[in-house]
DNA sequence: GCGGGTTGGGAAAAGGTTTTCTCAGGGGGA
DNA sequence: TCCCCCTGAGAAAACCTTTTCCCAACCCGC
């Protein structure tokens, strides 16, 4: 399995220490550790020697040793009360990825929605010398039950309310709704609903406006947006009050969804009515599933809000403040991008 | 924010050491250190000085020096390849919440299935000093692409392939498969067909297999198990086929599904056709994928592998092996639980 | 031959905690 | 009065690595 390595110590007690390199080789630990690290002066056949013998006895760094000398554990916190959700695995996947590389490792702590849990994460975390914390959480407009407010390191809020000053990452709803709205505009569309979750949540306004913005821009009517919940029933509910009663003249040409659960329920109650998409209606949905997008027939265009990268600039940028580089606080928002599959039209030949 | 200890240190730059605790009660470290312990002997007045001293303080052990004495980090490593996927989220967060309470962290590994990583986390994990790794992946029947056969730390695996020789979670395919099937017999379902997924998962033949069998205990026609994709396309499919040609009393009155999409599939075709569930045809599923299973019309009867006990019972059962107590290898099953909504049919009156 | 600079390498402290050993003093029994 | 044991507490080693400081030897020019 191992590609180049000497073959692994097999099933060998104890590590081996530094202090044995030093004595296989010859030399002092001062030598030994100034060899492996490219540091102090010594013959380039000394230091050499010295390399050689630690290969060959598979010798690592203990890194709590090193850690304890460094004070810096090349280790961070991943804060989440996501467990279920289908929002944080990506996230955390891309802090993960951005910081293997680095030599950094990451706690995860599940903290659900409980204080006890919560504190208790921290705690350890900081026991444990962690050089960062990522706060990460399911809704973009809610605090974690923790307080990470004058923690004495640094702390990256990505996919969740940051405190005030502090660093903060987040999709740009705004821009991902645009995206949507624009492109039914240039697709020829006319009459774009919008068809959301419950008013409780922040994005539901934020994705409204930037609704609402575009129609307008391009001097089209904007009705209300149908505030509902985040189900696919809602979307059938939705087509009923949008495609019950008023004339076909009054239908809407295009559905501009919340989600895709929505999306979901939204084209299925289409096509028991016999409205096609995308010939009739054009249909996009919202934080691109794959595994809902891809089930819906026909399969639906969707706005992805790039999660894996924004737990990687998240991951960059909470190891940039720990190398010591300050960073602007205040919440940074990153683009969404549109993943077209057929759902909502193509251009006109 | 904080319950009822002092208020924390805002924002000082050292942490509390041991010896300025030490001192500032009048004491050697040796003592404080034993005082806060509980261990050595001294006047209960000095321990309770000493313990007051350190709360004031703020005190709180450095766990990085701790763990190079004890030799024990309490810490442990979750490897995973299932980055999108539902199955690890509620296992790694079993595991968590099992190990949080004993003090122990998890460091997150996301190895995808790419080899490199794979090497990069658990030699990352291995300096850094876990005590031991909880393997798992998106398939009960694959290896993770990592060697950890001979690692000197303890190793379980959950939801993945174990080594042989190694200590194995899974859940108990064949157990909730004889859940379902033997729900539908109660019922008094006759003609209980079964589509499920690919060839290439060991799942879907375990399952299969126990279908049969209940069939068989039960005195009932057995026909071949429809094998397919994990999709609702193939759920569409499998309708067609076994409610195509034949006449009406040829039908089957129950589908047992291979997982919750199938499920969803099978449902919506079924409608489409005017037949009823639960009325003409009982449905089950499998994974209780609760977004889907909830959405479905009606609600969808699934098995539901537990998987957040799962990964609870592999983070004690890593645990019991890190403290030394020797474990039985080989693969124990877990069981899963049926949860009965609507698609089902309730038992005649 | 001698002073100064360079070269190669070692000794030791530091980091924070735990644990084993040691020691001083006091009390009790003979 | 002497001896032994117990009590309370401190000194120091240990865990493993990094880094600073130091030293011996060598080379060079004068």
């Amino acid at each position: 399995m191992s590609t180049d390595a000497e073959p692994a110590p097999v099933s060998a007690k104890p590590p081996v220490t530094l202090r044995e390199v030093a004595a296989a080789a010859g030399v002092s630990v001062a030598t030994a550790s100034k060899a492996l690290n490219g540091q102090g002066r010594m013959t380039a056949e000394t230091r050499e020697r010295i390399r050689e013998t630690a290969r060959l006895l598979g010798f690592r760094p203990n890194s709590l040793a090193q850690s304890l000398l460094r004070k810096r554990s090349f280790t961070v916190g991943l804060l989440t009360n996501d467990t279920y959700g289908r929002f944080s695995l990506p996230l955390m996947a891309g802090v993960s990825d951005a910081l293997v590389d680095k030599g950094v490792s990451v706690f995860l702590c599940n903290v659900e929605d409980d204080q006890r849990l919560g504190q208790l994460h921290v705690e350890a975390m900081l026991d444990k010398r962690v050089d960062g914390i990522v706060a990460t959480g399911k809704r973009i407009d809610r605090h974690l039950p923790v307080d990470l407010s004058n923690l004495r390191i640094p702390v990256v809020y990505a996919f969740t309310q940051p405190d005030p000053g502090a660093v903060g990452l987040v999709s740009d709803d705004a821009g991902g709704a645009r995206l949507a709205v624009e492109r039914f505009v240039r697709l020829g569309r006319r009459r774009i609903a919008h068809v959301t979750g419950p008013a409780s949540f922040a994005v539901v306004h934020t994705r409204a406006e930037a609704w609402r913005d575009v129609l307008k821009e391009n001097g089209l009517a904007a009705s209300e947006p149908l505030l509902g919940a985040w189900s696919e029933a809602w979307g059938h509910d939705a087509v009923a009050r949008l495609f019950g009663k008023v004339g076909r003249e009054g239908w809407p040409d295009a559905v501009f969804c919340g989600n895709d659960q929505i999306a979901r329920g939204v084209i299925d109650a289409l096509r028991e009515r016999g409205i096609s998409v995308p010939d009739d209606v054009g249909v996009i949905g919202f934080d691109n599933w794959e595994i809902v997008a891809e089930a819906t027939r026909p399969p639906l265009t969707s706005v992805d809000m790039n999660l894996a990268s924004l737990g990687r600039e998240a991951g960059l940028a909470l190891l940039s403040l720990v190398e010591g580089h300050p960073a602007a606080p205040g919440i940074r928002k990153l683009p969404c991008r549109l993943v077209v599959r057929q759902s909502c039209g193509s251009p006109p030949q």
